[in-house]
DNA sequence: AGCACGCCGACT
DNA sequence: GTCGGCGTGCTC
């Protein structure tokens, strides 16, 4: 009747091989179930692993199987969770050791118990109202605060002054009840939606209990947010969890507080800002589906859910889903995975969505929900296309004839440049000698203010040269602009206006950077310089005028994916132009105004942008279009580097499968390692996926492997 | 990835 | 004599 008992445990070992390993049960014991937490000797050491199935011995083990050492947590992960990652490792071609890493917070991934953490937030007992603390100012303090209601850990301690012993002792004696989650702010329906909003939501609550992904592609402002939250809300009602992932730079308070208010539910946030305590109670919130709405960044997708109702990523096309390294997952993709196994729907939002994406559409994978009105009076601005041709300055004629105006007529400028630091090149003007860095294939960014010059690539950094190396000279000049050098180039045209530079140097901490949104929020004129710290997420209702400058390495870059980029980064800043009640005005400073992808993107709509792009990678048979997948390897000397890919060609080539190279890649030099992939191409992404991972035992062994770092990387997003 | 073993240069 | 450099091999 029932088959036989299988005899040893597939573990899955967080080391960086390309199989599971095999365990008997703990003596006197039954197989732990698949999913369960287990302690093995492995090798010398003992490792946390993850029991994926149960088996028979096959490939023979040469010491022999030992046993699991302790079965830590029986049937942790559910089944359907270890289908998704076993899926993703054949995918994506990573070890399935990384099941571990994905699976568990890192509290769980070491053997040790775990010491909880503190509550997150305290309200005040009966008893703690009553109770007389004449001798106690401390706790005295802290009463009085939680008199209007509960707070957070946090703000009690910092607001009462005291420290943790205090709050402890008041619990143990039954005046304060800890909570896991302050109270979230009271609901709030929000605006009303237009037509379009409503009938996106109708679409998606008619697929409420079933898979279906939508792609909700939305103009800036047309309010994509207030659909999916609605929708969510819908989702919770009937008592079904939400999961939202958002790029780590979009996971803003204003988000998660808009999130809150609107679904009337505390959100538990899962980002790497958290301390392993916090992410272990988040993590075994949404497991016991306490949690019911979980906010989080890419890995969040592999949290475990008691009752998943639906799945949202926000800003589908940002490239911060794709993880760069370890196991190369991409966020968004697992998530739509993840909803069509749990049959509930997926919901992608973007202004400017990913080509991957918009091809979907065409594919009919997914629905595309289009808003194309913004909401409430906001207007899409006025567009010009400027010739900076001619012009000495970074700041064409035209750009500073627009600021003035507009800051004349009180509105805010913002400039958007994707270079921090003063210049990007320093250079000889007698000799022609130009500052590199020593260990990349790159020139090294000059930054005036603290005299030094600084790779972004490897972040060394040497003092700024008095004079030439090579000849002597000093004089050295410095080539191009970077957002230091406009900050300083605005101030001397306007002396009277304040300029706020926004990059990773100007704004050190989070605090200044939230004080100076504040102050902007005011509506003062003033003038915004920044990279894409500035471009993404933040209301500045203030601004009337936005402005790309120097757009033109792009448009000639040999990354393929470079003017779906751009072409994002443009709506972007276009979109911060005319949020508020003006209409607003945007330029792009070009040298190549004649350029065809400059004239299309000129017309102001990102799906009209986007569909010759998707067609010219359909025509270069490139993503998504086709499948591609890289095999990178870097070493200290190129030689070994090529050889290697060159052998591993020779065990990759196939009908089915394209090899390319070894090509170098576009920073050939990094870090003092030569760069180096080959590239994989394919019609199907399951052949290639396949195909790979049935010769990466082969890759392994090959002699040439052992002098380089190398990695597979599937559905590259940098090359 | 760790972690051991192993065999050669320069220290007390 | 031995401390330690990192090449090579192994992990159910
Ligand atoms: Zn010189
Ligand atoms: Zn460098």
């Amino acid at each position: 009747m029932s088959a036989p008992p299988q005899t040893v445990a597939r573990v899955a070992v967080p080391v960086p091989l390309p199989r599971l390993f095999d365990y008997l049960p703990v003596p006197d014991q039954q197989l732990p179930p698949p999913g369960s937490r287990v302690l093995v000797p492995f090798g010398r050491r003992r490792l946390v692993g993850l029991v994926i199935e149960h088996g028979e011995p096959e490939g023979q083990a040469p010491k022999g199987l030992r046993p699991i050492e302790r079965v830590l947590d029986e049937a942790l992960i559910d089944t359907e969770l270890l289908e998704l990652i076993g899926w993703c490792a054949r995918y994506y071609v990573f070890p399935p050791g990384e099941a571990v890493n994905l699976l568990l917070p890192g509290a769980l991934r070491r053997s040790r118990e775990f010491r909880a953490p503190p509550p997150a937030a305290f309200e005040l007992t009966e008893a703690g109202r009553q109770a007389d603390l004449a001798r106690a100012p401390r706790q005295v303090e802290v009463r009085e605060l939680l008199l209007e209601g509960p707070l957070t850990r946090e703000e009690l301690m910092t607001r009462s002054g005291a420290g943790a012993e205090v709050l402890r002792r008041m619990s143990e004696g039954g005046l304060l009840r800890s909570l896991e989650r302050p109270p979230p702010p009271p609901p709030n329906a929000g605006p009303r939606l237009n037509a379009e909003q409503r009938s996106a939501l109708a679409a998606v609550l008619r697929a409420r209990r079933r898979f279906e992904a939508f792609l909700l592609a939305g103009v800036t402002g047309s309010g994509k947010t207030e659909v999916y939250l609605q929708a969510a809300r819908r989702v919770l009602a009937a008592g079904r969890q939400v999961l939202i992932l958002a790029p780590e730079i979009g996971l803003t308070p204003q988000l998660v507080r808009r999130i809150e208010s609107r679904l009337g539910e505390p959100a538990y946030l899962y980002h790497s800002g958290l301390s392993e305590g916090e992410r272990l109670a988040c993590w075994q919130a949404a497991r016991s589906g306490r949690a019911r709405v979980v906010v989080g960044t890419r890995s969040a997708v592999f949290l475990p859910l008691a009752r998943p109702g639906m799945f949202i990523v926000d800003e589908e096309h940002d490239a911060s889903f794709k993880q760069g390294d370890g196991a190369r997952y991409h966020g968004r993709d697992v998530a739509v995975l993840r909803a069509r196994s749990a049959r509930v729907p997926v919901v992608l939002g973007s202004a400017t969505p990913s080509l991957e994406s918009l091809f979907n559409v065409e594919q009919d994978r997914y629905r595309m929900l289009r808003l194309s009105q913004r909401a409430g009076e906001a207007r899409q601005p006025r567009w010009r296309i400027v010739d900076q041709r001619g012009s000495r300055s970074s700041l064409s004629p035209e750009l500073v004839e627009a600021m003035g105006r507009h800051l004349g007529e009180g509105g805010q400028v913002l400039i958007y440049r994707n270079r921090r630091g003063y210049a990007p090149v320093l250079m000889c003007s007698e000799c022609g000698w130009q500052a590199d860095c020593q260990r990349c294939s790159a020139h090294m960014t000059f930054h005036q203010a603290v005299h030094s010059l600084q790779c972004h690539h490897c972040g060394s950094q040497r003092p700024e040269p008095r004079r030439c190396p090579d000849c002597g000279s000093p004089a050295l000049v410095a080539l191009g602009a970077g957002t230091e050098r406009l900050e300083e180039e605005v101030a001397e045209r306007f002396p009277d206006v304040p300029v706020h530079r926004v990059d990773r140097d100007a704004m050190g901490g989070k605090h200044q950077f939230r004080r100076l949104l504040e102050r902007v929020g005011q509506g003062e004129p003033c003038v915004l310089v920044g990279t894409q710290m500035l471009a993404k997420g933040h209301h500045l209702p203030g601004v009337t005028l936005a402005a790309v400058l120097d757009v033109d390495q792009a448009l000639f870059s040999a990354d393929f994916r470079s003017p779906e980029r751009l072409g994002q980064t443009v709506a972007q800043v276009a979109g911060r132009a005319g949020r508020g009640d003006r209409g607003g005005e945007f330029l792009l400073l070009t040298r190549h105004p004649e350029h065809p992808l400059l004239e299309s993107l000129g017309r102001g709509d990102y799906l009209s942008y986007a569909a010759p792009l998707l067609e010219e990678r359909r025509q270069a048979r490139l993503p998504p279009a086709s499948a591609l997948a890289l095999l990178r390897a870097e070493a200290h000397d190129a030689q070994p580097a090529r050889r290697f890919l060159a052998d591993a060609a020779g065990l990759l080539g196939g009908r089915e499968i394209e090899t390319i190279g070894p090509l170098p890649a576009i920073l050939t030099r990094r870090s003092g390692y030569w760069r180096f992939q080959l590239w994989l191409q394919c019609d199907s992404r399951a052949v290639l996926s396949n195909h790979i991972s049935a010769r990466l035992a082969a890759i392994h062994e090959l002699k040439s492997a052992r002098r380089v770092r190398w990695h597979v990387d599937v559905d590259p997003l940098d090359l």
